[in-house]
DNA sequence: GAAATTTGCGTAGATGTTTGCTCTATCCTT
DNA sequence: AAGGATAGAGCAAACATCTACGCAAATTTC
């Protein structure tokens, strides 16, 4: 009864041959016969053998273990990420361990350290919002263990990442508004340290320049791009004197938010107040009219990052230059946004 | 430069101590004196010393690791689920791999295979929707890894499983519309062969009873769950002579298609028909009016699924007798299906 | 038919940790 | 001063696997 975990010694010792010749036949080396392999699979197959990675992996300094960390997995982004990268991981070989950091640094650096001891041979990581330091990843480049970030990467840092094109999806839905016939329009953005919002934020202020609007402070709403901040910044909104003709944010969440609150006033969308939003998360096809929002790619996106490391990992040490690669986001017009007739 | 993995073997080279010394160091054992550990653990740092987990579970038999496997880990419901495994196993110390069936048996079999092989210490499985023998999980029995179904498990075999009373879900949500004044009560259902659906519309048919209503054939709609499927429905429904006044949908999708439908009709949710669905999924309370679903405690099914493995790890041996958790829905009352004024 | 090559398999480490046992000093009892 | 207790640390085996090297026998080559 007693777990019975049979090894390729006790096949070697049933069978009266080496363990060497046992491993080989195994992994169904040509220097083996194959009357010695069939005996080996088939004794294997009786005592339910099962290699064990872990003494493989010591051997060979390998663990076919790729590390995830996301801050969260609910969430439509996140989720598509994920899977992308399980898909092309799972093709390649790789198995991946998942962490959630929870937004939040201690957990990403407490998982980092998870990470590592588990031998991993490569770290996808997106960033926990309040991360601002980058010491708990030196420590892994110092291992020399490839990384990539995707989405979420500290600026100014020289390190691989997959990114969308942030900028061009909020320059696309900006320049969207402005065709609509849109003359003041305001932008819900998040925590300028992170890149994405940032990036948004300065694809919404070059349309406007490019079409020779003006920018104004007040029309610009600093929060955590929840629903609840939607709602918040829309009344904001409404409270100025002169109030904007469209919304664009670099959330979905908060769009909804700033919608419901319109609906509250009684004020019709898109005619009063045209909406965009960023993510096409599964719900803005859903409301009532439906969201005009970006596609961020996320699946596409996971695949990406993934190919990006084992393509690091292939060439190991030699090229270290860090390498970027940037995905098009996508705008999806949708009722939110739409006030010309064709 | 070179891949330079600081073994303890290094550390106690280099500090002329045995390695055995320096492995206790690193485990605060008490029978090594304070200024050697602190030498040890300061080489320690310098040389970014890492643990090397497959070494060391090599010579425990440990991994700290668990597997999960899902169908899929888009959607709303086995996101959560596998959020709330992440953060128990987490805090418990192990870490999660994650492996998605793409609803395939084929890919099934093969992900247990990599997750036996990388020595998980135990495996949560929700099945894919072909699955219908159970070889594969044989194998993970005889080597006597703990198993533990979530949400969609095989008929009949006695397992260890957590599971949610989808009876009382489709009971709880049908009493609701009938105390609400309803009478004519649609449902809108799944292939009958998945217990989940299956069950749901027994609760549907139970509520019916208990309430003296007649069970009318034309009022079943049988679909996919899609969202088109749930236009379909509710033109099928609106083509009746008598239309219902409400329905119950298995599905969050289907109702949000049904709502959809009604509105091109400009008849009122819930005046005119009242609505109900299943999964609370986050589009639910983003909907105008926001609907009515049955919340499945997806988190909570994580982590009870977790608790129950832990718990077996920890007994071992011993006690086999399969246990199932039983996890009672919870309706959430919503606009959609709220007629009577307090 | 001798030399050269190939085939098939075993020997012997080596991977990084953990841990039961052993050994040596030192200090405390009597 | 002898005996024992204790603290601190080392030795070596074990975990399951892989692989460079070696060697004998079988086969090919000229």
């Amino acid at each position: 009864m007693a777990r019975a975990k049979a090894s390729i010694t006790d096949l070697a010792k049933q069978l009266g041959i080496s363990v060497s010749t046992v491993s080989r036949a195994l992994s169904d080396h040509p220097s083996i016969s194959d009357p010695t392999k069939k005996k080996v699979w088939k004794l294997a197959k009786e005592l339910h053998y099962q290699p064990n990675h872990m003494a493989a992996g010591l051997r060979k300094g390998r663990s076919n273990l790729l590390g995830v960390m996301v801050p969260h997995i609910d969430g439509h982004f996140f989720t598509m990420v994920v899977k992308g990268i399980e898909t092309v991981a799972s093709k390649a070989g790789f198995n991946i361990m998942i962490c959630q950091s929870n937004e939040d640094v201690a957990h990403e650096r407490k998982n980092i350290e998870s990470l590592l001891s588990a031998q991993v041979e490569g770290i996808l990581v997106s960033l926990a919002r309040n991360t601002l330091d980058f010491k708990h990843f030196e420590k892994v480049q110092k291992q020399e263990i490839p990384l990539v970030f995707f989405d979420r990467v500290l600026d100014g840092l020289d390190v691989n990442a997959v990114v969308i094109d942030d900028r061009a999806g909020g320059y696309q839905a900006t320049k969207h508004l402005i065709a609509q016939g849109c003359r003041r329009i305001a932008h819900f953005s998040g925590p300028q340290h992170l890149n994405i919002y940032k990036n948004r934020r300065q694809g919404y202020l070059d349309a406007l320049q490019e079409y020779g609007l003006p920018v104004e402070e007040e029309l610009l709403f600093i929060c955590d791009m929840t629903l609840e901040d939607g709602v918040t910044g829309m009344q904001h909104m409404l409270a100025l004197p002169q109030r904007p003709d469209a919304i664009f944010s670099a959330s979905d969440f908060s769009i909804v938010g700033a919608m419901q609150e319109l609906k509250r006033h009684h004020l019709r969308v898109p005619q009063d107040i045209a909406l965009a939003g960023f993510s096409n998360e599964t719900f803005t096809s859903l409301t009532e009219p439906m969201l005009t929002s970006v596609d961020q790619r996320c699946e596409q996106m996971g695949q990406s990052a993934v190919r990006l490391l084992l393509e690091i990992l292939r060439e190991s040490s030699t090229n270290f230059s860090p390498r970027r690669v940037v995905l098009q986001p996508d705008l999806l017009v949708r009722a939110s946004s739409t006030l010309k007739k064709k």
